[in-house]
RNA sequence: GGCGCCAUAGCCAAGUGGCUAAGGCAGGAGCCUGCAAAGCUCUGAUCCCCGGUUCGAAUCCGGGUGGCGCCUCCA
């Protein structure tokens, strides 16, 4: 398996610290809003990196955080009446409905900053005794960058001479310098600890967490894998490495991971930009197959463009592995082809190459169509297929629903039952040789967003 | 100001030194079909521009042009 390790900027074998284990750690969601497009593209993306490695036999243990305490948070907290933790609750089931409806594997642990402020002041207490940490007259802590002498190694993105583009705080020794710990401000929302009352920086909880419930203890590093999206390489994902370094005397990732951004005319869509797209509101429009599809159809390091065009082509792509599901229905799987599962793994263990692999699968589709319009009995050649298609739903967490169903997302009882009786019409239409009736009847049909396919099986259809 | 990424057919997108530059969508032709749809077969690009390295470059180096990102919270 290789990977991209964007510390090291190149591909470079991945060799877990613990093989069969691998340990992966995600940035996860600040919950003060609904997920966005660029949430799911990354929970897809390292999803499919779980998925690849689960398949290729690794006993991978996968956590993601939930950031339920910062600025943001509180700022929305004093829009409405609700407790911090009404509110963060809500966005965390929100999200989690979200990424269900996306097929993203449940993490194996979700740990939230808010309930891990022990293992923080831990770590925050020890980097003061050390004299890495400083207290400003303020009463905040600050990360002193100068005593780490790696600080900037990770993302070597750090900017001596800074042009700040924000007013730093006077109290901070070296710009690079973050906060550790919060001290309360007026209309913030405070915990009480040996630090005194506050709460604590974005970037500790990571580390921290890690620390506590990921990491292995006696190793160089900590953990196999860290991830996120590309916008927290610098200074997010620095800071962390630089809190374990000087606290743990460990590294805190033997690989880092980032996948690119999805941007909607070309720009980062972000929150900022008021350009978000959130997840919910494509799934009122598109099941959450197709999209999970079409992001994951990108590379995941490539900026993904969003557009509705390349949405619907991928669900075309979709209809196709599924409409093979159809043609094998009820069959019974038999063993995975060898060939094709070591394809697919190659292919994937190229840093996640989706592209090779889904023309690896549309090659199957293919060729197990051909063989199917040839001989459509061949039950054994089916339940190969089948395997196959299991597979794929495995690997890629796409094709997993039935069959018929598929096609019919979006249609309710009343119409199923209006489909059905206007498709018998057009049969008996056809048998008498009415074509004219039939093919009004089909036009009709079709404008009811379903389209009939006639079969020696009889008439099929499907939700356009 | 610092650091970095990207540019391949109408669209999406692999390929990063060497067979005829994957795959999908759209388009065209055909088989099948009452006609369609679906499926199958066939069909398209010399890789943003200029210069260099090399027997040989989309692929490496230099210089342009265009687009984007991080350096503030951000997946």
């Amino acid at each position: 398996m290789k990977i991209f390790d964007s510390s090291k900027k190149k591909l470079v074998e991945f060799s877990p610290i613990n093989p069969p284990e691998v340990r992966i750690y995600v940035c996860g969601p600040t919950v003060y809003d609904d997920a966005h497009l660029g949430h799911a593209r990354s929970a897809i993306a390292f999803d499919l990196l779980r998925r690849t490695l689960e398949a290729m036999e690794y006993k991978v243990v996968f956590m993601k955080n939930f950031t339920d305490i910062d600025d943001k948070i509180i700022k929305k907290l004093h829009q409405t009446n609700k407790t911090l933790e009404e509110l963060t609750n809500y966005y965390i089931n929100r999200y989690l409905e979200d990424m269900d409806a996306l097929g993203v594997l449940r993490p194996t642990l979700e740990p939230r900053a808010t309930q891990n402020l022990d293992i923080m002041e831990k770590m925050i207490s020890s980097l003061l005794e050390k004299g890495i940490a400083y207290k400003t007259p303020k009463e905040d802590i600050y990360f002193d960058t100068s005593k780490d002498s790696k600080y900037c190694s990770l993302s070597k993105k750090c900017d001596e001479e800074g042009i700040s583009r924000i007013e730093p705080d006077p109290y901070k020794r070296n710009s690079t310098d973050f906060a550790l710990w919060k001290s309360c401000k007026e209309k913030d929302v405070c915990f009480s600890s040996s630090l005194g009352e506050g709460r604590p920086g974005w970037h500790i909880e990571c580390s921290a967490m890690i620390y506590k419930h990921l990491a292995y203890k006696d190793t160089p590093y900590q953990i196999d894998i860290h991830a996120g999206g590309i916008d927290l390489f610098f200074p997010h994902h620095e800071n962390e490495s630089a809190q374990t370094r000087t606290a743990c005397n460990q590294e805190l990732a033997k690989y880092w991971m980032h996948n690119g951004f999805v941007t909607i005319s070309g720009e980062k869509m972000s929150k900022s930009l008021g350009n978000s797209f959130f997840v919910k509101d494509a799934l009122k429009v598109y099941d959450g197959e197709v999209l999970r599809f079409y992001l994951l159809s990108t590379h995941y390091r490539s900026d993904l463009n969003f557009n509705e065009e390349d949405l619907l082509t991928s669900k075309k792509r979709l209809d196709k592995l599924y409409r093979l599901k159809k043609r094998v229905y009820g069959v019974k799987a038999s063993q995975v082809e060898s060939n094709f599962k070591k394809a697919l793994l190659e292919a994937m263990g190229e840093d996640l190459n989706i592209s090779k692999t889904l023309a690896i699968i549309d090659n199957f589709i293919s060729l197990a169509n051909e063989r199917l319009d040839k001989n459509p009995k061949d039950k054994k050649f089916k339940q190969q297929i089948v395997a196959n298609l299991e597979f794929i739903e495995k690997l890629l967490g796409i094709g997993g629903k039935d069959a018929y169903s598929y096609f019919q997302i979006g249609v309710d009882e009343e119409l199923k039952r209006k489909i059905e009786e206007l498709i018998s019409k057009r049969e008996e239409a056809k048998k008498r040789k009415d074509f004219t009736l039939a093919d009004r009847i089909r036009e009709e049909l079709r404008s009811l967003g379903i389209k009939v396919m006639d079969t020696p099986q009889g008439t099929l259809w499907e939700k356009i």
